[in-house]
DNA sequence: ACCCGGGACTAGAACGTTCTAGCGCCCGTG
DNA sequence: CACGGGCGCTAGAACGTTCTAGTCCCGGGT
């Protein structure tokens, strides 16, 4: 007969079996596991002891279980987007020090935006954050109905009640490139954009906005374009064939912006000599020194602390606040290597 | 008096709530809603109508709680990897027909395996899946002896007891890329490797054999690289520098072999006319049009698959498997642009 | 001497589900 | 007519945790 009973066979441990080793109630080591007040010194050393010695680890889902709070955020990326991954990471740390745990879904190709939420909705998250939803305004405000919901860059037009926004100022950053070409000299400046991507209409208004601006509205060129390189290359292709060229482009995004670069290298096109490139993100791609592209920067981690800090807000306050806020966070040029004056 | 109990206010609808309205069990609402016989058709019906009309959603962690079966299985994977992206895809392709979830948990430079795996642990995960894990073996037995640990894409030698392992044949795949451009006329064939990264060491061996195999030990040369496209620029770079050229490259895979494209065009070396290059995994990249990237292929789907299909294989067998197996599976050569018959 | 406050600890009820019994009922069989 | 057996359904106990409402004891103020 041991003093101390030991693990039982082929289970994992839990708080009876360590109040049992410690010889304490299960109330008390439920105190002492969770940090909480109201356990003497001593005692609190034999229980996180006897823990330790028999492998105790919480069990996540009977925590959230009784807790009505579950301090769980959802959130929703897709598994393709490079700048959804470099969110996700700003989104882990901000939700830790903020005390939440984050609960991942993907959306892919074969598992839509539905399928991803209804899948953190059964894990009882508290609040959503969603990267770039594509989902319809009346399926948010349906989601909205049952728990506080956080859309990053993308913009709601108009607004959805319940929906806060977090996003960069996209038509601003638009115009940020258009302003540094045209300081350069450019003055045929187009534009290839994302279609119905997030943040797409934004950015191409910016684009043409600017152009007008600076008395350029006859010139102003949109291309159709996308997200992925191959979407920036097909367009640039287009580009090369007919008439006169453009001295420089604004590309959706940095993967577009990299397939434009790589077709404008196979065709012998100088960059920046002959042609300068911008692109949007600035994600890992645009910094690679050989790449070293010029792109507007979107401020990735803030506007993962942002999402977090709105989602807790709602979380935490009485559904006040209930009708939606938008914040729109300043991108800024980061000036590379593919954008130069222009050629005489 | 309402005859039907309408919603509780601001509370999820719960199994009870459904069982009032539809004047039935909680029980009989719980056999209805995950489908098991026990209902009659007419019941079955009235309380489905009874649980859409309050919006009623199942628990997904009250339901974990009770049954000791969880049906999750816990996927720890790298953000930053695309590859690891289209595993992730796979998983949960291959995991829903299986009757399981899936919990993912990210690995970011700000949140080491460590951190990723207590979570997945955390939440009652029935099985682990690791994505190219780093963790030193001795972690790996140690997480081994409390749940069935798959690990995809890194092969441990020696095998570590109560460890699956799922993997391409990195060795054969090198071997195929050698034979590839050995067959087209090359002999000087540089390899730039992944260092410390999983398959990394197969593939240099691969490499190395597949040399000697043709009679061109003497010409091997490992050029020391990495997975990101810097660190295949960074080693071509010093290529091109230095002395003869080789006439092919091969590359740890397809990011590093896009930094090498790039590199080679800007210093306007033809490809595949001066130089040919090869990569390794098959992903989006390589297949863009205008990179068009020979490449050596992983079956990713099915690497997915089996991961699962080990995972489930283990949790529900009775642990007889105990020691460790491993699955290889075939890389497959696929030719595209990047690679051609050796200048005269 | 008495009460009162508070710290250390405990018993037992939640949380929302599934599981194990077991209850009536109707039907077919001997 | 009794018996067994399936079907439709229900009551109540789990699961592992946290929360509520104590109990007990000790020290200090009246």
């Amino acid at each position: 007969m041991p003093p101390t009973p030991g693990p039982p066979e082929g289970k994992r441990p839990t708080l009876a079996d360590v109040a049992a080793r410690a010889g304490v109630s299960v109330a008390l080591v439920s105190i002492v596991m969770r940090g909480a007040k109201g356990a003497g010194a001593g005692t609190r050393e034999r229980v996180l002891e006897a823990a330790r010695e028999i492998g105790y680890r919480p069990d996540a889902r009977a925590r959230l279980l009784r807790s009505n709070r579950s301090r769980l955020l959802g959130v929703q990326f897709g598994l393709q987007h490079p700048f959804h991954a470099d969110l996700v990471e700003g989104v882990y740390a901000a939700a830790e020090p903020a005390g939440y745990q984050i609960a991942l879904s993907a959306v892919a190709p074969s598992r839509g935006e539905r399928h991803a939420v209804e899948s953190l909705l059964g894990d009882r998250c508290e609040a959503l954050i969603l990267l770039g939803p594509q989902a319809p305004a009346p399926r948010l405000a349906e989601l909205a109905a049952q728990l506080p919901v956080v859309s990053v860059a993308r913009r709601l037009r108009p607004a959805v009640p319940g929906v806060d926004v977090v996003r960069t100022a996209d038509d601003e950053g638009a115009r940020q490139a258009v302003d540094h070409l045209v300081s350069l000299g450019h003055r045929d400046i187009v534009h290839i954009d994302g279609g119905r991507a997030p943040g797409a209409a934004d950015r191409r208004r910016g684009y043409r906005t600017a152009m007008n601006h600076h008395g350029l509205g006859d010139r102003t060129r949109v291309l159709p374009g996308g997200l992925t390189e191959e979407d920036g290359a097909a367009a640039v292709r287009s580009l090369l064939g007919d008439g006169p060229r453009p001295t420089a482009v604004v590309a959706f995004n940095d993967r577009c912006a990299t397939g434009v670069l790589d077709v404008l290298l196979r065709a012998r096109v100088a960059v920046p000599g002959e042609m300068s490139v911008v692109g949007f993100d600035d994600s890992h791609l645009a910094r690679l020194a050989h790449i070293s592209l010029t792109t507007v920067g979107q401020d990735v981690r803030r506007l993962a602390e942002l999402a977090v800090g709105r989602a807790v807000e709602r979380v935490e306050g009485d559904g006040a606040a209930a009708s939606g806020k938008e914040t729109v966070i300043a991108p800024r040029l980061v000036v590379r290597g593919t954008t130069g004056g222009i050629q005489p």
